[in-house]
DNA sequence: AATTGTTTCAACCGCCGAACA
DNA sequence: CTGTTCGGCGGTTGAAACAAT
C-alpha cells in the first residue's frame, strides 16, 4: 500500500553544504538527471535528505542560475509581476530566466517590500486598465476596472455600473464572468483568479508577452500587453 | 581591534495537490 | 477507492557577511 518511503530522515546531514556534497550532487544529476531525489541520500558522501538536495540544486547549483545584481529592468518587472500575481514567486521566477523563486522572494523581502513601505515605488502605481469581458444576453460588454481600486482593501469597487463591495460581493450586476470569480456561496472574490483569466484572455487576443528568446523578456511587449486597449471588443 | 546592529540569502518547515501502490 | 509519499510551493529562520560605532 502506498509508495515506498523516500528515506529514513534519521541521521541525515543538515545545514550548510560542503564543497564535497555539492560535487556529489552535481555528479549525480549529470548522470541521472533531475527528479530522482528519493535515491539521493543513498549516494556515498551525500547523506542529505532528497528534498534538501532538490532545493540545493534548483536554488544554487543549477548551471544557468543568475545570482545577485538584479538589473533595473528585472527590478521593474518583478514589481509589475508581483502586482499582477502576488506572492507567487515560482510564477514570477518563470518569467525571469536564470532567477529562482527563492532569489526573487529574498529580493522582494529585503528590497522591494521595504521600498514599498517607504512609498517610493509610486511611479509603478499606475492603472493597468484591465478589461473584463462579460456575456450578458448574448451581447459582449467590457468592464473597465481601475486596478488601484481593485487592489485597495477598503471601499467598494466600481466597474461601470456594477459594484463590488469590500467583501467581494457583487451587488448590482449579473454575469457569467464575474460569477466565475465571485464565489457566491462563500462571498469571496478572487483577484488572483481574475488576473489569471485576464492574462489568459489577453494572451489569446494579443499574444504571449512573456514569449522570450531564452534570455530577457521584452519589457515593451509587457507594457503593450498590460496597457493596450482592444477596440475590437468595444461596442 | 572589539563590539553591536543590520542586511542578505541559503536552508528549513509545513502545507497541498498529484502520483502511486 | 484509500492511504501514503513525492515534488513543489510560499513563509520563515538564522548563520554569515557587512556596516557602524
Amino acid at each position: 500500500m502506498g509508495r515506498k518511503p523516500c528515506c529514513t530522515k534519521q541521521g541525515l546531514n543538515r545545514g550548510t553544504w560542503s564543497a564535497q556534497e555539492d560535487k556529489v550532487l552535481i555528479n549525480y544529476i549529470q548522470i541521472h538527471g533531475q527528479g530522482k531525489w528519493r535515491d539521493l541520500p543513498l549516494k556515498p558522501g551525500l547523506n542529505i535528505c532528497g528534498k534538501s538536495c532538490r532545493l540545493r540544486w534548483l536554488n544554487y547549483l543549477r548551471p544557468d542560475i543568475k545570482r545577485g545584481n538584479i538589473s533595473s529592468e528585472e527590478d521593474e518587472l518583478i514589481i509589475r509581476l508581483h502586482k499582477l500575481l502576488g506572492n507567487r514567486w515560482s510564477l514570477i521566477a518563470g518569467r525571469l530566466p536564470g532567477r529562482t523563486d527563492n532569489g526573487i522572494k529574498n529580493y522582494w523581502n529585503t528590497n522591494l517590500s521595504k521600498r514599498k513601505k517607504l512609498g517610493t515605488d509610486h511611479k509603478m502605481d499606475h492603472n493597468v486598465g484591465a478589461l473584463v469581458q462579460e456575456e450578458d444576453n448574448n451581447s459582449t460588454q467590457l468592464i473597465d476596472f481601475d486596478i488601484k481600486e481593485l487592489l485597495s482593501s477598503s471601499g467598494s469597487l466600481q466597474a461601470n455600473d456594477h459594484q463590488i463591495n469590500e467583501n467581494g460581493d457583487r451587488i448590482v450586476a449579473d454575469g457569467d464572468h464575474l460569477h466565475h470569480h465571485c464565489c457566491l456561496e462563500c462571498s469571496k472574490f478572487s483577484y488572483e483568479a481574475m488576473f489569471e483569466d485576464l492574462m489568459d484572455e489577453r494572451t489569446t487576443r494579443l499574444g504571449d508577452p512573456f514569449e522570450n528568446n531564452d534570455h530577457m523578456m521584452d519589457l515593451n511587449s509587457v507594457d503593450y500587453f498590460l496597457n493596450s486597449e482592444d477596440e475590437s471588443l468595444i461596442d
